[in-house]
DNA sequence: GCGTGTTTAATACGAT
DNA sequence: ATCGTATTAAACACGC
């Protein structure tokens, strides 16, 4: 039996499909694209299991991306210079993930299937690359549009979020990333296998391991997980084309971060920066989410919403 | 050669 | 038992 340990439970196989492992990786970039060899980084920065055994994993992660519709191939632009092409989630892979949670998986995204809900994302997979191209290109300008916009005191700690859904599955993608290992409370009712169990309390992400980003900058109480790192479920990120593209996600509190857009994560987590050792450890900081928690269906019209419109048009 | 990408096949497991 | 999905292995092609 495997006792709590360095190299027990934080090498642990974490309890993400392969399918999951990308996907975050993926969303945990700026453009919402990452060639392969970011996405293994991804993985092996965030969970220590995955340095070991490299050929195996890397071949299975591989073969899922070749396999699964859900990610599509994106060419680099000649200003992406590099091996390889870029890899992102299909535009309609929305709701791919039962209630955002990447341990499951609804069910097997299909192109054609329908199952996405954004009216303007193709779904035929160059159109979706090309789409997606578009659609990074839009979050960069949004993002440096957003960046001239006046910061709220407290920087991206805000939480305001206009999802409709109040949805906080705790494997949701915003609570993954918020849970880290080094919960204010320390522990969390989670099993050792990653599955969440009310009567039993062990540490919280054995699996997962910090690199560097230990201390995120939000920290976010579990105890009161409506309003997540991301706050938003995983499925308004994965699709959040439907009405605006998907927002760039700062990976630190800089003047980029702009409170109140919708769809724009105000907390960032440490958990899906594309630079995890960039973030400096910071003190305890409660969860700031919670304190101004957007009402279900509210949307928060901003400069920056603003801004990316801009953004929006001009391509 | 190496990294990347595709494909096929076998196997295991959970859901129904 | 059947089906769908995930994992793993392996072979192969391609480009640098």
């Amino acid at each position: 039996m495997p006792r709590p340990g360095r190299n027990t439970y934080s090498d642990q196989k974490p309890p993400y499909s392969y399918i999951s492992l990308t996907a975050m990786a993926i969303q945990s970039s700026t453009e919402k694209m990452l060639p392969l060899s970011e996405i293994y980084k991804f993985i092996m920065d965030r969970f220590p299991y995955y340095r070991e055994n490299t050929q195996r994993w890397q071949n299975s992660l591989r073969h899922n991306l070749s396999f699964n519709d859900c990610f599509i191939k994106i060419p680099r632009r000649p200003d992406q210079p590099g091996k390889g092409s870029f890899w992102a989630l299909h535009p309609n892979c929305g709701d791919m993930f039962e209630n955002g949670s990447f341990l499951r998986r609804r069910k097997r995204f299909k192109v054609g299937s329908m199952q996405g809900t954004d009216p303007l994302a193709p779904s035929k997979p160059q159109d979706a690359a090309h789409y997606l191209q578009q659609q990074a290109k839009l979050r960069l300008s949004a993002l440096h549009a957003a960046a001239h916009l006046p910061q709220m005191p407290g920087g991206y700690n805000l939480g305001s979020v206009s999802q409709p859904s109040s949805f906080k599955h705790p494997f949701a993608i915003e609570n993954i990333i918020a849970r880290e290992y080094k919960m204010p409370g320390g522990l969390a009712a989670f099993s050792t296998s990653g599955y969440p169990l009310h009567n039993q309390l062990t540490p919280a992400w054995p699996h997962m391991y910090g690199s560097g980003m230990m201390d995120t900058a939000a920290p976010i109480s579990m105890a009161h997980s409506d309003y997540s790192a991301y706050g938003m479920p995983l499925k308004s990120i994965c699709h959040g084309a439907q009405t605006l593209p998907a927002i760039p996600v700062p990976i630190k509190p800089t003047p980029a971060s702009v409170p109140g857009l919708p769809g724009l994560p105000t907390h960032i987590p440490a958990f899906l920066a594309n630079s995890p050792q960039s973030l400096s450890p910071t003190s305890p900081q409660t969860a700031t989410g919670q304190s101004s928690p957007a009402a279900p269906g509210e949307t928060l019209p901003s400069s920056a919403s603003v801004a990316l419109q801009s953004a929006v048009t001009v391509h």
